[in-house]
DNA sequence: AAATGACCAAATAATTGTATTTGGTCAAAC
DNA sequence: GTTTGACCAAATACAATTATTTGGTCATTT
């Protein structure tokens, strides 16, 4: 009893379907955020585009935060992906990271939203997602890749890390906010504003002189390895959103080992919007 | 009869007791602001507080908005003298000037609140200053005196000044912005904050090699007039906000010669809380 | 004149009640 | 087993009232 492609009833069953059918749910739902903003984008809305019953999609999600952060995992996967991509291709330095990192930002509304928190888009999500600490939503070893840096004399070694993170988040932060709010005249190009954000960012906290000889390739591979982190990382968290058979099952912690206690985040509600260090 | 037995003297009738007079209020209306923000502090509060009848405050300003545009007049006259008699001291350099603003700025919170339009603040007077450009309440005269620095050597070539201008603006915004909303962890005192700052402006826009010889001089130069213009025209804005015997009289457009028609701004109420280019 | 504070229209907040929408469930249909 | 959509409690929006506060004025006092 294989093919039975018996009536119109039952498409999506193997896991393969159910996959295509969350994606296209959640195509569904980034579109509508980001006409209405999450308060008006309802549930019945997204079921009737997608085609689905409402009920099909709490056969994905238990709620309706779930699936929205799903979407921002599924984004955020998309766009560190892309930048991972990228950056294996160039020389790999930070300031390399931090252009496409802005370049792969800029042309995605919703991680741009996300990450500034902007509550026109967010709406009763902001709270939740500033909460957290807002512009330290750092991809996972960030520190860690800064600390190689360091020891590879790419960094300003006047600063401490903390400082470091501060610099650069500022960076990002203004360059990404700012464009946004000045008048007409000062418009640029996004490909622009992610060379200048690039460039204001290494300048801010990567070493004065020339980089020790020799230090380029391992500054490299730091990189490469702290963007491979990051993706994985991401797609842990997003495999976990729309991955499982039943839609309560994942977000167990400490699946994997490796984890022991993190000893930054109080807990919270384990199916929260958090997307921060782990 | 008569609750306190107040004999309602008549102190000040000279301008000078009333200017003094004035400033108590708007010592006073500085406190509360930062206090309750702007929608919950009331005259009447004020005007007790103050040691004055609410009548007396309206022999000052007209109306509400009047007062705290004074208010927001002097705190900018007051940082700006500050920056003009500390660059003096200084090299004058833009990276000088960057961090002896981002210092003043650091210190008072109500321009901080004006700069980054804080609604916690700023309560419904955010969207009015918002709305003439934000970011972009540059001084009077700082295009020209980057002009300046760019004809001397001192700036990047390869931006265009536009891009200059998103650069510093962005990186001024994103410092004064981020530090705030960091984990505890990352809290750093606000003087290292101004030196960063003003590390990653001047950087980010700065020329690469040294400086032209010879040019130090012309660059401080171009420095100091920028700064001193600076002043003046905030002075000039703030006289007509609390000088004059008659709350109406100042503010009338083309007082001194030299205006003709503003090309920039439409109109709007003469009044209003613009502080924006001129 | 200079300053006051009782006074008032208008804005703002608090209250109450009703209508509509929406997240989430589940028995029935496939 | 999978999907659906009628169903419901809870949330949200809307409307109508009433209560309170507040910006601004001005006759009176000093």
């Amino acid at each position: 009893m294989e093919p039975q492609a018996r009536r119109a009833g039952r498409p999506p069953q193997d896991a393969s379907r159910r996959l295509e059918r969350a994606h296209r749910i959640l195509d569904i739902a980034g579109d509508l955020i980001l006409r209405w903003g999450y308060d008006k984008t309802t549930i019945d809305d997204i079921a009737r585009r997608a085609g689905v019953a409402k009920g099909t999609i709490y056969l994905h999600w238990r709620t309706r935060e779930e699936l929205f952060a799903a979407l921002l995992r599924r984004e955020r996967v998309e766009m560190l992906s892309q930048v991972r991509l990228r950056v294996a291709e160039g020389p790999g330095t930070l300031r390399d990271l931090l252009g496409l990192l802005a370049s792969e930002l800029l042309r995605r509304p919703l991680m741009r939203a996300s990450l500034l928190g902007d509550s026109k888009v967010l709406g009763k999500l902001t709270r939740l997602k500033r909460s957290s600490g807002a512009a330290a939503d750092l991809p996972t070893g960030f520190e860690t890749y800064l600390g190689a840096l360091l020891r590879l004399g790419a960094l300003r070694a006047d600063l401490t890390p903390a400082e470091h993170v501060v610099a650069l988040a500022s960076v990002l932060y203004g360059f990404l906010l700012v464009p946004q709010m000045m008048p007409e005249g000062y418009a640029l190009p996004d490909e622009r504003l992610a060379e200048l954000l690039a460039d204001a960012g290494s300048r801010a906290v990567a070493a004065g002189g020339p980089v020790p000889a020799g230090n380029a390739r391992a500054i490299s591979r730091a990189t490469l390895e702290f963007a491979d982190l990051a993706v994985e990382t991401a797609q842990r968290k997003l495999r976990a959103s729309l991955g499982s058979e039943e839609p309560g099952k994942p977000e167990k912690s400490g699946t994997s080992g490796a984890s022991g206690k993190s000893v930054t985040g109080p807990e919270k509600s384990a199916t929260s919007l958090e997307e921060n260090a782990t």
